[in-house]
RNA sequence: GGGCGGGUAGCUCAGUUGGGAGAGCACCGGCCUUACAAGCCGGGGGUCACAGGUUCAAGCCCUGUUCCGCCUACCA
């Protein structure tokens, strides 16, 4: 028995980092390539390459290698299938920003150095977020890492594409899309960000062409009349029957309009009369369509204006909004201004705001992906949890528009198509053709766009696994068992990579689909760098270590609910690794053996308790994980470890670990407290892996890594005892009467009371015999007398237990007062409770219409309580008595 | 405009077939009791947003109201 096996406190950083390393050099994160039913794999959500690590990223994967660590202990084979995404816009901005720095842009560079350098880029500053996931003790796969601009993963890419253009599910064309000035490139429609902002409605009059009043519209964009071909009113609008004229003039432009009649034109809205920019509004666009009306580009895809926009040419578009409005102001055609909210779509890479405008780009028709996509999830191929999201999903893809896949940068994959400059001819292909199958061209020119990054991710449950060859991991791991993410990806990614492996897999991508919430900082805000409330994970865990900052994010992944995160709170988990810390320090102060081959024979009470209690957490924090509930399985453990094993069970064996109560006792109880230790260790594994290593290890008797164990064994009922956990309810209901007395009556723990438990039953009075020890040592006693009701205590103090009446002598040292006060309380609350059940009991329509059992518990409650009550009653006056 | 989530102790939140209102932190009182003061023991504290309804019984189910948050949408 020596002290010095554990240090006195937890201290994280050394342990986590040697261990980290000890598992990696083991290769136990290592997926066997083997098929078995117990295979289970999880895709990580692979974060972007330019990104680092922020609290979205550490609750993500403490999930997942929650998950993982928790399989591999119930003896599954698991792969958690690691790496990056190129993220496309993203790394193309932090690579041009670097060159500006440098004096250089892209331009100068040309396409190829300029690729060159975003992997060179890529090489040296890529993998600090992998290192970052490390910290975390994210077990993935590491050898298996991945990059979605990875050749066999740009393979997947190139075959995708191509085939999915062959079944006519791509295709190119002229439309509306969302372009972004800044970042010069088309957007999806997704990737716009909707805010609502103050801006003004412009009401302008058009004038009929033969002069006179005119029609006034309204608009939020002035600037966009320059590209005005119509006027559009609804069929059935009276106002506009009979009107002076068939056309009216473009003020500024004295362009003549043609005045349409369409049914899109909302009657109620303003004048009723809608002014169409084909070329600048998708609405628009599609009234254009409708009408063969000409599109008029006015606005460039720089943002400034075209030569089509006459005087205002050049002008940055919102000082051509300016310059439009002061033009109509004082060429007396602006009728009026109003203050109007609106809402305007941002860039979602660069926040700039988005100019819809007119431009050929490629598209997926993803409407038969889609449907299939909403089939799996109905037919319960796919469930997601929790169920709430299905509806969103459901709701998305069943109003799902094209996706414009092109994008007009340089780093992502090249769309793998051809035109032929003679004949036109579109070529796509896997391989690069040498000549045009129409015209025998030599000169193809390959498409200059590259897809859109979500395009390839789409494809990362089975890309990562060597799609399209038919590989060894494949077989074993596709579908994956799980996909954790958060929600704010659940159309980007999710449903994507639903309707990609439907159609290329034939198979659903992920059996479940947990999505988690947001982690937002302490006062439920966004944790963002511009309102500097952003709380970097890295800093949590120098600050209280990788273990607490994990089972702080576990406790409160509560299904449904955002996670609120302070230092505060982390400090409280931190608490608790540092407790079961401690525990492991007393108890290997007693533990010099291991006793890993002889099932613990438990003998006392406690010993047979925290076995029974052992069993049933295994079970509930089992269930919970396999539901997902993580707090569930969280707090459980965290109540169990805290509030029965240390602060029950350790304080209860102490005198048999002692030897205070013979070597047999002292044996029996080191087998049973070993096997304890040993299973907590093990369910606390994937929630505070480090510090269950290392006490795994400083526990006599364990070989290799907690990693390897297994996981405690819950399907049968071997050491579930209700007759213990009854009686021990009994005992720690009697000692927590006598602390109660104690601590409200003042009286010095250090001070021995003198207690007579009384009780009418046989039974209780043996109970309570057979642990008469263990009461004694636990509520400090001098003595405890066990008897049946008869003379009591002159000068005592009394509690009611049950069925069992405590009476702590106080001789001389009694404050009646106080002692009625504490009765007088006691009393009152039972009479609160009383009156609820009476009322229940006296009402015919419960008697008859509930179940029986319930019946039956109501009125033994009554009893007790009315039973209760009356001891109580007795020793108030008892009390009141000997007050005179 | 449509949809979703939430309103439970001072704070942050659990509460999954309707039948005991709970945890952590904070607070009050007492303890350096031989693992842990990052600790131990005891205690106080709630009209479960509001109003109806179903039921013998509602924090939980239904309807309405209200406040907060989020998502989504092509009314200029």
């Amino acid at each position: 028995m020596s002290s010095d096996l554990l240090d006195k406190g937890y201290v994280p950083h050394e342990v986590e980092k040697r261990w980290y390393s000890f598992w990696e050099k083991e290769r136990l994160f290592a997926a066997s390539e083997a098929v078995a039913e117990t295979n289970y794999s999880i895709v990580i959500p692979p974060p972007n390459v330019t990104g680092v690590l922020h609290m979205g990223h550490a609750l993500n994967v403490t999930l997942q290698d929650i998950l993982c660590r928790y399989r591999r202990l119930r003896g599954d084979n698991v792969l958690w299938m690691p790496g990056t995404d190129h993220a496309g816009i993203a790394t193309q901005n932090v690579v041009e920003k670097k060159l500006a720095a440098e004096g250089k842009d892209r331009h100068q560079l040309g396409r190829d150095k300029f690729i060159e350098e975003v992997w060179r880029w890529r090489q040296e500053y890529g993998g600090a977020i992998i290192n970052q996931l490390k910290r975390l003790g994210a077990s993935c796969d590491w050898e298996r890492e991945r990059f979605t601009m990875d050749e066999g993963l740009s393979t997947a890419v190139r075959k995708v594409f191509v085939d999915l253009y062959h079944q006519g599910l791509i295709y190119r064309g002229n439309y509306i899309i969302n372009w972004c000035p800044r970042c010069m490139t088309a957007l999806a429609d997704l990737e716009v960000e909707h805010e609502e902002l103050d801006g003004n409605l412009w009401h302008v009059r058009y004038p009929f062409k033969e002069g006179g009043g005119g029609i006034i519209v309204a608009t939020t964009r002035p600037e966009t009349m320059l590209g005005d071909t119509a006027v559009a009113v609804h069929p059935d609008d009276e106002r506009y029957q009979q009107l002076e004229s068939e056309f009216v003039i473009l003020p500024l432009m004295n362009r003549e309009l043609p005045i349409i009649k369409d049914a899109y034109v909302d009657m109620s809205f303003g004048t009723g009369a809608l002014k169409v920019t084909p070329a600048h509004d998708p609405n628009d666009f599609e009234i254009a369509n409708r009408h063969n009306l000409e599109r008029v580009k006015a606005i460039g895809d720089d943002g400034n204006m075209t030569a089509e926009a006459g005087r205002f040419e050049g002008l940055e578009r919102y000082a051509c909004r300016k310059a439009v409005v002061e033009a109509l102001k004082t060429e007396g055609y602006l009728e009026r201004v109003e203050p109007y909210k609106h809402g305007v779509g941002h860039c979602y890479r660069c926040k700039t705001v988005i100019e819809p405008n007119l431009s050929k780009q490629w598209f997926v028709r993803v409407k038969p992906l889609a449907e299939k996509a909403v089939e799996a999830v109905k037919n319960g191929h796919t469930t997601i949890v929790p169920s709430m999201w299905t509806n969103t999903y459901y709701d998305w893809m069943n109003n799902i528009r094209d996706w414009c896949i092109s994008r007009q940068i340089w780093w992502g994959h090249q769309i793998p198509a051809w035109v032929c400059p003679d004949c036109e001819e579109t070529i796509v292909a896997m391989d690069t053709p040498e000549s045009c199958p129409k015209c025998g061209n030599n000169n193809l020119v390959q498409e200059t766009d590259v897809l859109d990054t979500w395009f390839s991710s789409a494809l990362w449950p089975f890309s990562t696994m060597g799609w399209p060859d038919e590989t060894p991991l494949l077989k074993a791991y596709y579908p994956t068992s799980v996909l954790v993410t958060g929600f704010d990806i659940l159309f980007f990614w999710v449903a994507r990579m639903m309707m990609m492996g439907i159609q290329f897999m034939d198979d659903v991508p992920f059996k479940d689909v947990y999505v988690h919430a947001l982690v937002r900082d302490e006062d439920g805000k966004k944790m963002s760098k511009s309102l500097g409330n952003v709380i970097d994970p890295l800093t949590i865990i120098e600050g209280y270590g990788t273990d607490a900052f994990r089972l702080t994010l576990a406790a409160f992944a509560a299904q449904g609910r955002d996670i609120k995160m302070s230092e505060k709170r982390v400090e409280g988990y931190q608490h608790f690794v540092n407790k079961l810390w401690n525990a492991a320090r007393l108890s290997l102060m007693h533990l010099t053996d291991g006793y890993p081959d002889s099932e613990p024979n438990p003998q006392s009470l406690p010993d047979r308790w925290i076995l029974s209690r052992t069993q049933a957490v295994t079970r509930t924090v089992a269930d919970a994980l396999d539901g997902y509930r993580f707090n569930e399985a969280a707090g459980t453990l965290y109540q169990f470890v805290w509030h029965e094993f240390c602060d029950w069970y350790l304080e209860a064996v102490k005198p048999a670990l002692y030897g205070n109560q013979g070597e047999e006792n002292q044996a029996s109880t080191r087998k049973v407290l070993w096997r304890v230790l040993k299973d907590v260790l093990i369910l606390l594994h994937p929630f505070v892996p480090f510090v269950t290593e290392e006490i795994w290890h400083k526990l006599p008797g364990t070989e290799g890594s907690i990693m390897k164990a297994d996981f405690p064994t819950f399907r049968d009922d071997s050491f579930t005892d209700p007759e213990a956990e009854k009686e021990m309810e009994l005992i720690t209901g009697v000692i927590t009467g006598i602390r109660n007395i104690r601590g409200e009556m003042n009286l010095s723990p250090s001070m021995a009371l003198e207690v007579a438990a009384q009780s009418e039953a046989e039974s209780t009075r043996e109970i309570i015999n057979r642990h008469q020890e263990l009461v004694i040592h636990l509520a400090r006693l001098k003595s405890l007398s066990i008897q049946s009701p008869g003379q009591r205590p002159k000068t005592a103090a009394t509690a009611v237990v049950e069925d069992v009446t405590l009476f702590a002598s106080l001789e001389g040292v009694i404050d009646f007062d106080k002692e009625l006060q504490r009765l007088s309380k006691e009393i009152a609350k039972l009479d609160q409770e009383l009156a609820g059940v009476s009322k229940k009991l006296g009402n015919e329509n419960f008697l008859n219409k509930a179940p029986a059992d319930i019946v039956e518990k109501v009125k033994e409650k009554h009893t007790g309580l009315v039973e209760k009550k009356q001891k109580l009653k007795a020793n108030l006056d008892r009390i009141r008595q000997l007050e005179q």
